[in-house]
DNA sequence: TTGATACATCAAAATATTTTGATGTATAAT
DNA sequence: ATTATACATCAAAATATTTTGATGTATCAA
């Protein structure tokens, strides 16, 4: 018991997870997934205000989710390729490892 | 833009990703990767209250991360398969979709 | 250099989550 | 029947997150 199976940070995991924890930032999430988007592209597609988009957007980035990259006035946010995979393989870890545990019920 | 790539629920994935926001409920999904746990393992193993483990399992269960199991007066806990391939499914889309864009400074 | 745009940051308010300690319920052992 | 154990639930308090509106900074265009 207790052991960690992935190589993955249980501090990181978390925060990498509370990314994706709140519905407006799925949303965020969801249009990065078309490419690089600037804030304001975001409060055209969504309803959300322009502080409110800048403090989830500091949440993804802090948590190593995002890029960011100026151009001008813009700055253009992507999804960290990196940061997907890990969640990617933390998720395998856990689905490999815990489906070779026998259960007494299955 | 605004399209949702995976069949998944938007908020059934907010929901699941809220279960592995939190540290402690990380602790709690790490000790059933090695199979079915009791609220009274847990209490064991980590240095959780009963009421404050109880309250984590809840929000686990209500997010269809685990099932559980009552076996006299102990209830078992454990991981759902399906759940973990639910997230996977999702992170794949994610991972793959993102990976199919061009981004320009790449 | 003035004004507009794009975004960040801030403090306060609003809201949500988490923790605590107490109490409740079911099971089981004496 | 009484008592102990395993866990759920509850209300209140503690804490954390999110939203709002205002203000700040950098870039650019006129």
């Amino acid at each position: 018991m207790l052991k960690n199976i992935s190589k993955v940070k249980k501090e990181d995991i978390s925060k990498l997870m509370v990314s994706f924890s709140d519905p407006f930032r799925l949303e965020i999430i969801d249009l990065m997934m078309e490419g690089e988007v600037c804030v304001c592209d975001i409060m055209k597609l969504t309803k959300l205000s322009q502080s409110r988009i800048s403090y989830h957007i500091k949440i993804l980035k802090e948590a190593g989710l995002i890029s960011d990259r100026q151009e001008g006035r813009w700055v253009y946010y992507s999804l960290k390729k990196e940061a997907l995979f890990l969640i990617k393989e933390w998720i395998t870890s856990l689905t490999d490892y815990s489906s070779n545990k026998k259960r007494c019920c299955e």
